[in-house]
DNA sequence: GCCGCAGATTTTGGATCCAAACTCGGGCTG
DNA sequence: CAGCCCGAGTTTGGATCCAAAATCTGCGGC
């Protein structure tokens, strides 16, 4: 008999509320194929969500039984979004002994954001040389002026933060996009799914560094129409250089100084 | 009743000969912590082995029922496996049709080339930051006079092939591992892995190129024990750009023209 | 009092069973 | 004759069952 199950409070509703964003039109790249999900793929889709928004403990063993009441399901699909998430390096896995939630200590977002820089570098780099089609064009310049409208406020409200965020996320991905590498979008996104380096938590409140920011999109989509494909990877990869000395600096503020990527 | 199986020959046994190379001692590195494997990890193994042996065709669609016969076990091990193969990328999978076998025609191949050579060029610049220790250094000057000495015959024997094959080997994980970052480990572990450009598809019969591709082993080293980060990146990229050029030329010869990486 | 060891219990890995989805072929209709 | 529809057979996805490994617990020895 199974003993009481951790009931982890508000795991079963989780409908997604608060996604869109009316200041920008929905992108009409990426349209899905409507793609029958099999159930190990909707829980595996759920145990993600719950790992981005901290649901669980880092280290913490994830117990299949628990989940799979948590859940309504049996073992086999939770067996299974546990492996594929393993494998996208959410979990940790040792063999006869189970899952656990990955922690992410700043030595591993050190290595993630390293890695990052120069994986964005190339895609902008790509995406100059290839040079980008007008419709991602258009979408890049919708993004910039409404990142332009909050910055022109001259400080962060809080309704702005999710835009900007929005616009944030527009801009890498059009820029991933116009690359046409599938196996840099396959990176790309597979660690835009771990927890803390994830859009979602980076810190939009510092309204200097946002602007910097956004200065530094500008000034790379400047590079990328310009075709300057050397001067977009430089961009790109110091952009991303910033955005790590600051998730660092929060995570060990007496640490996290030497840089890698500058010269 | 399971009609006839395909009986694909020589599958069963895979002894795995011929691995150890007298000519360069075991590297001390990489200890195995005697962890106890499970079916399904063999499983896989076995797969990606095949696999990367071409032993199955390109977008063949591989029968769980037929695999479990073949390997003596049941489905379960074997979706585990299909669906870790299909999170490396080896494998194509749609929800309710199964797995295939993912075909690298030339436009995947010059997406990875491209990923691998900012890749290993970052984790060059970080050796470099980094610096080597002793036993790497060691270990890379062995390796490196192994070449030499093979060079130095001013041709390439068939028996030396497996000999360099290994020397590369050895100086690229060496320089992997001394840039100290698991994530970028990882990552460039794993498209080692996929068919086509898996080291052992390299061709090393071109006398001329391999020793052009010696003297970047040369040159990349030395920068980095020079502490060179920016010259060591950018030979590694041109180093593994050489490589991609050389493999896309021999899939399309009349294309495999236009570069992405030098200036 | 602490460590180690043996049995009980929990938990994971693998096998089997069942249902749903897909495939393929024959027959029907326009 | 082409195209669609429907049903038999196959194949995958999910649930359940069983065995092996690990964890926990309590007892005894040093």
């Amino acid at each position: 008999m199974p003993r009481a199950l951790p009931s982890r409070k508000a795991f079963a509703q989780r409908s997604g509320a608060a996604r869109s964003v009316p200041a920008l039109a929905a992108s009409p790249l990426l349209a899905s194929p409507a793609t029958p999900l099999t159930l190990a793929q909707t829980v595996a889709e759920r145990l993600r969500a719950a790992l981005l928004d901290g649901r669980f403990l880092p280290d913490e063993k994830l117990n299949e039984e628990s989940l799979s009441a948590m859940l309504g399901v049996s073992r086999t699909p939770v067996r299974s979004a546990l492996h594929g998430l393993s494998a996208e390096g959410l979990l940790d896995y040792v063999p006869n002994r189970g899952y656990s939630v990955r922690s992410v200590d700043l030595e591993r977002v050190t290595s993630l954001f390293d890695v990052r820089g120069v994986l964005e570098g190339l895609a902008a780099r790509l995406a100059a040389e290839r040079g980008m089609d007008s419709v991602r064009q258009a979408s890049c310049m919708e993004a910039l002026a409404a990142g332009d409208r909050i910055i022109d406020k001259g400080r962060l409200l809080i309704a702005d933060r999710a835009i900007f965020s929005e616009v944030n996320a527009r801009i890498h991905n059009t820029i991933l996009g116009a690359a046409g590498n599938r196996m840099l979008q396959d990176m790309v996104r597979m660690y835009h799914n771990i927890p803390v380096t994830s859009d979602r938590n980076v810190l939009w409140d510092d309204f200097r560094w946002l602007r910097r920011s956004h200065d530094d999109h500008h000034a790379m989509l400047d590079a990328i129409l310009l075709r300057d494909g050397s001067r977009a990877e430089q961009l790109m990869r110091e952009h991303i250089h910033s955005v790590k000395l600051r998730l660092t600096s929060r995570m060990a503020p007496e640490v996290a100084a030497r840089g890698t990527i500058d010269a």
